[in-house]
DNA sequence: ACCTGAACACCGTTCAAGT
DNA sequence: ACCTGAACACCGTTCAAGT
């Protein structure tokens, strides 16, 4: 009649896809494994393979939950803005996210909430007066833009980013001339303004010319 | 005169190196494991510690090794040319030797062959008139748009993006308008000339205004 | 019928014993 | 001084035995 323990709750896919969010966040995606996953809902690892197939599929499963508080870019304003917006919003759900950024570049994602994302996408560029050709190598080009910047963004948040900005330093100055000069940009923080920048600038690069 | 021993007993860090790379272009990277390069080269794995201090270091090593057959872009030619020329024999490259795109997403590369060419590179955007924030900003751009194009094209050769495919088929076509409009062209083979066309894009982006 | 402990086949890396 | 087998502390996943 009455449950014994919040921990006996029923196990099901969604309790398991947040556990493992949750364990993501806060330790890292190293520290998703099935034992401390179960551990954490208080049952077995192999409990879990009842309602997941193997831990690749739950790793796809929480990118499309995180992916989920995505915003959906509105076709009917205007197509730079909206596009803008929404992979700058993108890029920071990856930086609170980052175990989806890594995800999805292990695997090809194709879930329900980033396929309704992409079909809004899509119709903000061809609105905008790309040709389907051009608007297929855009939305690739600025998805590979965002992961990526998150992806950077995020190594340079951990401890090891120390070596290479030292290692940047101890180039011979006479020979990396170009390097040091720049050095100072390359070595500021990527900051959310840098990121938005380099999409401006990408979104240019496919305005239809006039 | 000490004679440099062909001896194939002989270990060394470039022989392990080889056989790493050797091992990782023909059976993927995660077939790189110290046993089996330890084994490839007739040692132990543990061997393998005297000449290298981990197996993150070894594939940091592998990734720099692969970069030496860049070119080296030349800041006397035309700076869009040259650009564009350069990134896409890093995307061709990076296509032979799949490993060397994992391990840049993984870690933050700044390997000796790397710089030197960085140098290059920015001394050609910075030719090109662009200011030094600017030529930080489009070096970062144009990396991640390399290794994420690189990565993508790579996950379309497997055989696991065939579910990918036919998930895209299977969305309601009346909510997916602009997806089934798009469909032909993100489906199509990511080839070689769909990125170097997206490279075009982005160097336009980066035009400074006349 | 559901759950799970033990086990399997792996990892990277340590360390003490081998030559 | 060099090398390496065994061992440690992990993985994801299978499977048969438990309830």
């Amino acid at each position: 009649m009455v449950a014994a323990t919040q921990d006996s709750q029923a196990l099901s896919v969604e309790r398991i896809i947040d556990a493992a969010l949750t364990i993501a966040d806060r330790d890292g995606i190293e520290a998703v494994t099935m034992r401390a996953v179960g551990t954490s809902l208080g049952t077995a690892a192999m409990s879990l393979y009842r309602h997941v197939p193997s831990k690749d599929a739950l790793l796809e499963l929480m990118a499309d939950r995180a992916l989920a508080e995505l915003p959906h870019p509105d076709p009917a304003g205007d197509w730079r803005e909206q596009i803008h917006g929404f992979f700058l919003a993108f890029h920071d759900l990856l930086l609170l996210h980052p175990a989806v950024a890594r995800t999805m570049v292990e695997m090809t994602l194709a879930g329900p909430e980033l396929s309704v994302r992409g079909e809004n996408v899509l119709t903000c560029l061809l609105a905008g007066g790309l040709d389907e050709a051009t608007a297929a190598q855009a939305i690739t080009a600025l998805t590979w833009q965002t992961v990526g910047g998150a992806l950077y963004a995020l190594a340079r948040l951990n401890p090891a980013h120390e070596d290479r900005s030292i290692r940047l330093r101890t180039l011979p100055k006479e020979q990396f001339p170009s390097v040091y000069r720049v050095a100072p940009f390359l070595e500021e923080d990527a900051s959310r303004d840098h990121f938005s920048g380099a999409l401006r600038h990408l979104i240019h690069g496919y305005e239809p010319a006039a």
